[in-house]
DNA sequence: CGCTTTCTTACGGGAAACCGTAAAGCCGCT
DNA sequence: AGCGGCTTTACGGTTTCCCGTAAGAAAGCG
């Protein structure tokens, strides 16, 4: 059962619906926080003095108001809150939609769900709390599909680099040179173009603009 | 005073927080919607049964849900709520954080208040709606400071139209002819080679990929 | 070690993009 | 119509990119 949730979340009017869902759900102690420096303190005091939080709730982005934050985002809360206390669930709640972002979200950081802030999000958050209660993960309706085919093109760390340095307005012909620099391999220009129109060939694209394109949106990049 | 309030806003949690609001500061009577035609029904049938609405509260973006609407966002809201009631105060309440459409908002919609949402939202909403209780309009805090910060340089339709077609894997040669389909003007290739050029050295970008990224990092295309 | 396989690099010809210059078209004005 | 200013297009030379071929390097194996 979950009975004591830890809300982060910077936006007022987000975290007043949060908190309003779960004390609709019944949960015996709501805390929340707009900060993840706060989120990661009240985490520490629960698991010292006990009972520590059964869910945190958190958004990923949060934004700079002045006051400097040791954790600036969800991507740097949870791993910090899993080291304070691994068996914390955690629940992200966010407006992001880049697939290849949530699938990182439970691949690398094994969160427990996600629901993304949209039309039906009240409702997804009691969906959602309904699978925890019951030690399941929630994956949202859209991201099942993309989870379970395998149509899903990898991207090396070496792609990674290359599309990173032509986003970055590099010049094919000068990206050997930023490569040897990193140590990275192979750096010819010859391997670099083969790379990329293989890239190019897998996805039926004509131009390095449409990959580069293409990869922002999924947030590849 | 403002007794009769309407909420037009698709996300669930959004919506939820903005009545909770409106509750706390004792208005009478407070309906709410998650479409944009479902909004401006509602205003239809309240100008001609009376009450009118004295205030709309509502989103620019709504998602589409695979709902055909008339209406797809706020910005068709609010000039067709207009038509119907022109007396009718109108409050954004949005993520919205380029300076430069929130200008608009102000200058061409003239609407009566803007709401970011942010860290503060549920506080900045009932000043907002003291405000307009006072019949004033209601500035964002920080639209000076971003007025003054932020460099706004706007796209035009042809540089949307441009980096559409480039991100769509459209290459440089052949643009013209679609520009040509779709009776965009200029459509010569030079015009287009020259626009580029300029889009590229406005922002210190080397390549076109740089420029596309950039782009779509911003949600411009 | 020699051999095969695979990965990486070098090279060259042709296509596309880039960029400056100049010509042509358009519009408002007298 | 004639003129000036501005926009758009046309045309080259240069650079960069693209892609096929082949040489070279590294890794696996009997």
């Amino acid at each position: 059962m979950i009975n004591k949730v830890l809300i982060a979340e910077d936006h007022e009017t987000s975290n007043l619906s949060i908190q309003k869902v779960m004390e609709e759900l019944g949960i015996d102690q709501i805390d929340y926080v707009y900060y993840c420096d706060d989120a990661l303190k009240q985490i520490r005091q629960a698991v010292e003095r006990k009972p520590s939080y059964d869910l945190l709730i958190t958004d990923l982005y949060f934004e700079d108001d002045g006051q400097p934050q040791q954790l600036t985002g969800g991507l740097q809360l949870i791993p910090a809150a899993r080291v304070l206390q691994p068996d914390l669930k955690i629940l992200v709640f966010s407006a992001e939609n880049k697939p290849a972002t949530i699938q990182q979200l439970f691949k690398k950081f094994e969160v427990d769900g996600y629901v993304r802030k949209a039309r039906s999000d009240a409702r997804e958050l009691r969906l959602a709390m309904e699978s925890l209660s019951n030690n399941q993960r929630y994956f949202p309706r859209n991201l099942r599909q993309i989870l379970n085919s395998k149509n899903t093109f990898e991207f090396s760390s070496f792609d990674i680099a290359l599309l990173k340095l032509l986003a970055d307005g590099v010049r094919q012909k000068d990206i050997p040179a930023y490569l040897q620099e990193q140590n990275i391999r192979p750096s010819g220009l010859s391997s670099v173009e083969k790379r990329l129109s293989l890239l190019r060939e897998e996805h039926s694209f004509a131009t390095n603009e449409q990959l580069i394109g293409f990869c922002k949106e999924l947030g590849i990049i």
